[in-house]
DNA sequence: GGTTACATACCAACCGGACGGTATGGTATG
DNA sequence: CATACCATACCGTCCGGTTGGTATGTAACC
């Protein structure tokens, strides 16, 4: 048993995900996280000084992982197919098969979570995560204007707009996936994002 | 000044979701809310013999308010034309026209806020929430349904998870309006869902 | 032996809720 | 039309439990 402390610090974030995901940030005390953990309050205020600091631990984790994860799957997509329509629409999939893979029954996004509580955070902690939707509008915009040069939309669109998309079909899948049991709701509307694009640039 | 208390009950309600939607349920004490509207702790159990009947009368208010709008909009747009395909498309912007107008900064669906702190709520609060995104899928999907009869889809698709995609793409877009002070993100959104039946229904 | 990684014990503030009290207005009775 | 009675609307205080956070102790590793 070594004195190494960061499985716990592990332990501690996996669990107050998990928690938050299903009860909030606020209706989920650091009692609640102990309990689960078998852990004592010396230990968790040992790793993190107070409960927004774990809040503050917990996004920062989240983007991390989901900018890790979309930059890996957009050129995942971008090796398979030279046409950035069909990058697009790869990618899309990919990321269904991901989001249906995962199969948690608790699945939501931390962002949707925290913003609906967005009153008990400050700001550095809510600029997380507008950058990380930036991210995306920046990354998905490029590949948009790539694929409207060659094949011109059917119908004007703000492309940045239709970027913004992909993150409001998914958080708000996650909603809905949430009143459900059935977490292949999410999967099942990002196939029509899927579609918008692909009939948008007249592929069909 | 007569004694009559659906006033005061209506203060009640409508404090405490403007303060849900910023903090969540569990974030939202009840002398905040008590607080903001000047009264006390006599009067709001009085009204409400516990919080959670609070919880329980604002998401049946909501949920009413909402299918009454939905079948007046709806039912605008089939009286303002015949083809069960443009029906859809000035419904959608009917109620981009109603989400603009709001713009409320705070503006958020009360369903998703209980849906991430859901573990809190019983079993009868989430029906209501369920029953009400199951209506919208019903009748948008006869609609749905109606349209691809005399205008076959261009790609196959199941038309109930296009039904859902509209309160997917509006809950999403929520999330999203909310890193940002701008509501309008909203409407933009669901301007793109129009979009996405247009195209399926190959109007343009 | 000093730093790291926890456990234990404890606290002040706050939480939802209970409860007794009061003011007001309607109603039934004479 | 005056009085007695009662239900409703609301006030303000108190309570037991829970909250996030702290102070102190201790055992293990470097």
């Amino acid at each position: 048993m070594p004195k190494d402390g960061t499985e716990t610090r592990l332990q501690i974030l996996d669990a107050a995900q998990e928690l938050i995901l299903a009860r909030g940030f606020a209706g989920t005390s650091v009692d609640d996280i102990l309990a689960r953990t078998g852990l004592t309050k010396g230990a968790f205020f040992h790793h993190f000084k107070s409960k927004h600091e774990l809040a503050r631990a917990l996004v920062e984790r989240h983007s991390a992982r989901d900018l890790e994860r979309f930059e890996a799957i957009l050129e995942r997509a971008e090796r398979l197919h030279r046409d950035p329509v069909q990058q697009l629409l790869i990618f899309f999939g990919l990321y269904a098969e991901f989001l249906e893979e995962l199969a948690d029954p608790t699945a939501g996004c931390l962002f949707a979570s925290y913003l609906y509580e967005s009153q008990l955070f400050d700001d550095s902690v809510l600029e997380i995560i507008r950058s990380n939707f930036a991210h995306w509008r920046k990354r998905l915009g490029e590949k948009l204007r790539a694929a409207a040069e060659l094949h011109p939309p059917r119908i004007p669109v703000d492309l940045d707009d239709v970027a913004d998309m992909f993150n409001a079909v998914a958080e708000g899948a996650f909603v809905m996936a949430r009143t459900e049991q059935d977490p292949k709701v999410v999967a099942r509307q990002l196939r029509q994002m899927r579609n918008y694009v692909e009939l948008l640039f007249g592929a069909a």
